[in-house]
DNA sequence: ATCGTCTATCGTCAATGCACGATTATAATA
DNA sequence: TATTATAATCGTGCATTGACGATAGACGAT
């Protein structure tokens, strides 16, 4: 059985919010996103979860063994990538499927136009 | 007279290059980028500087005034923002004039969809 | 019930980030 | 030459980051 996780934030963000929000939220919300990339391994699971179709998600010691780092340190990552908005995970008993938030990949790239050239 | 300011980096980028460029130093690059942008701060002086026309410059002391911070607060911020790629200054007589770096955002965005998507 | 697997968290350490006031260096100006 | 303006840097304090090993908790399988 598959459940919540209370901690992982929302599976998907639309971009449509973007134009009613006010430029200091915008702000924040860029600097959160962009702390999220803000290091190759980040970048590197964010990466392997773009590229994964949506019924084939990794468990977070995939991710372990595709990185040079120890399980510890890779679930910190997954931690920040929660928290800054890029990653959601199910509970899938033992495990954690991991995805990325749907949509994100636009939503960042239309906030940094919005943040910087409006 | 206008001077070049050693330590700041070059003035322009090239989206060309980034088709060339390997994985690991793309994951680098974008890592380094997004670190710059990862503070409101920095984030509004970029913007300050993408919306100035390019014969009417800022000088370091028109984004302090601009920002609720301290003078050696936002001169650590704009340190960062040329260390990370974003900004270069040039030196004219007692004042240093800021600019964003050319074609810095097309860059960024690539970079992004590059290092992420493919 | 016990074992192995999976994942999060704890504790630690060194390094970095961010804020500030104070100081310094340089250039323009009086 | 003395003064003022500009911008970088120093030194400090505090919080955060990023790495790790060790541990704990949850689950499935035996």
């Amino acid at each position: 059985m598959i459940t919540d996780a209370s901690s992982c934030g929302q599976r998907f963000v639309d971009v449509e919010v973007l134009e009613k929000m006010d430029y200091e939220t915008c702000k924040k919300m860029l600097a959160r996103l962009s702390k999220g990339i803000a290091h190759p391994a980040r970048i590197e699971i964010v990466r392997m979860l773009s590229n994964k179709p949506a019924e084939k998600k990794y468990i977070c010691s995939d991710i372990v063994r595709a990185l040079p780092l120890a399980q510890a340190s890779v679930s910190q990552h997954l931690k920040i990538l929660k928290e800054t908005g890029w990653v959601y995970g199910e509970i899938d008993g033992a495990r954690v499927r991991c995805s990325l938030v749907g949509n994100i990949m636009e939503y960042y790239r239309e906030l940094v136009r919005k943040a910087i050239q409006e």
